[in-house]
DNA sequence: ACTTGATCTAGACCTCGCTCTAGATCGTAG
DNA sequence: CTACGATCTAGAGCGAGGTCTAGATCAAGT
């Protein structure tokens, strides 16, 4: 889980959001937030620079975003961790109870798929009849 | 795909809600929408009666909300089916597009539900250690 | 007739998760 | 030095998808 990038040196907001498929407008908020676990540094001038544990992290909230976690939750998470150590079965717990709710989630996309499916089938079967069904069920 | 009633009777609108689990006010806002094929039925004070056509196509209308169908899509849907056949070409490419949608979703989920995992392992091997470790990776 | 609960309409309101704007500043290339 | 693009802050705005309210009406039980 780290940087596929061999320097260290840390990165402007624009690379983070290349890296990260966030757009800055949305890491700025991320970061108002409080999703992330540390400040983020900057330079003199006032820019942020993020470390690789910085993009680690965002990598990570982009997963868990993906899977339908609510950024209630991530900031929970981030508060968790940015607490130190002490709370780990509590990080367990959060990250395993979204571990069902993403399996859960993958049962019921693959019931709709087969429904849809079904219903493909059932357009797929009408147009290679021709057309030629006057007894055609409207609600198909 | 037929309710599981043997009654054919038209059913109210809460009756709906709970064969659908739709709340009433959804179901209100669903067809104002457009998003229903005909116009519902009304009995002479003015309530809705909803025949198991439509219950028929509000159950397939929230299988394709669950699995991440746009409100508008389901309205195009709505609308090809309304007016009528010759047109279960493209009603057959709107949910084949849709289905990739879904696939592509389910393969999404699944590579997070694998990174949750692995944190998931990461945590619970850190817990049995016995807190020992102090060299512990804040961003995990 | 009276009460109670479901339903009606129109339209305001809500949450979520960003996205965009304005106006200022930074930093690098020429 | 001058441009010019990237970034900064604070805060307004937005689109999706409902949810809720008010005030009226309907329908069924007693």
């Amino acid at each position: 889980m780290t940087t596929t990038e061999a320097a260290e040196q840390p990165l402007g907001i624009g690379e983070v959001a290349e890296r990260t498929g966030l757009s800055v407008h949305a890491l700025r908020f991320y970061e108002r937030e409080g999703l992330l676990v540390g400040p983020v540094q900057r330079t003199s001038g006032g820019r942020r620079r993020y470390t690789s544990f910085d993009v680690d992290w965002l990598l990570i909230c982009v997963k868990l975003r993906e899977s339908g976690m609510p950024l209630a939750d991530l900031k929970h998470f981030a508060e968790l961790v940015r607490h130190g150590p002490g709370n780990e079965a509590e990080r367990l717990r959060l990250l395993d109870a979204h571990r069902q709710r993403v399996d859960a989630q993958i049962q019921a996309l693959e019931e709709c798929r087969s429904v849809i499916t079904w219903k493909v089938g059932v357009y797929a079967e009408h147009l290679a009849r021709g057309e030629a069904g006057g007894l055609w069920d409207p609600t198909t």
